[in-house]
DNA sequence: GCCTAATGTAAAACCTGCTTTACATGGAGA
DNA sequence: TCTCCATGTAAAGCAGGTTTTACATTAGGC
């Protein structure tokens, strides 16, 4: 699956520890779904949707 | 995460084994999402909500 | 040149998602 | 009643997601 995280959060000003603690997640975890390493779980995909205030279609796509 | 999974296949007249076929996933995992045992991995819940032609939004919620 | 902030990455440990095999139950129809 | 189909569930095992700790690199400001 690819995303478009690196390019939303850096459009939001945001450092990835910025938006790990808006996520409740680790700075890693931001870092390696920014860079594809894996996929979030489907909740978290939701919460990065929600802080995003975007659909989950809008920032993932297989 | 809460899921209307069990009455969108109702609706459709699938049984359980026939959407784990469309999903290409087990019966037991169709089993167990629609029961709450677990959520589906981001992309499983991609496909989900291709084969019902709906958003994974629509599908799953918080 | 130094300090700090941001990013990338690694290992170990843990938990969750998914598989296969296998069995139990209930309902519908011959 | 017998059989078949759909559903629920369990155990073992492998794969993937997440954490903590820890270190390296780069870029910017002073």
């Amino acid at each position: 699956m690819k995303n478009s995280l690196k390019a939303l959060r850096a459009e939001r000003g945001w450092s990835q520890a910025d938006l790990a603690g808006l996520l409740e997640v680790s700075r890693q975890t931001v870092n390696a779904i920014e860079n594809g390493r894996y996929d979030p779980s489907l909740p978290l995909a939701f919460t990065i949707a929600r802080v995003m205030q975007l659909r989950i279609e809008e920032i993932f796509e297989e």
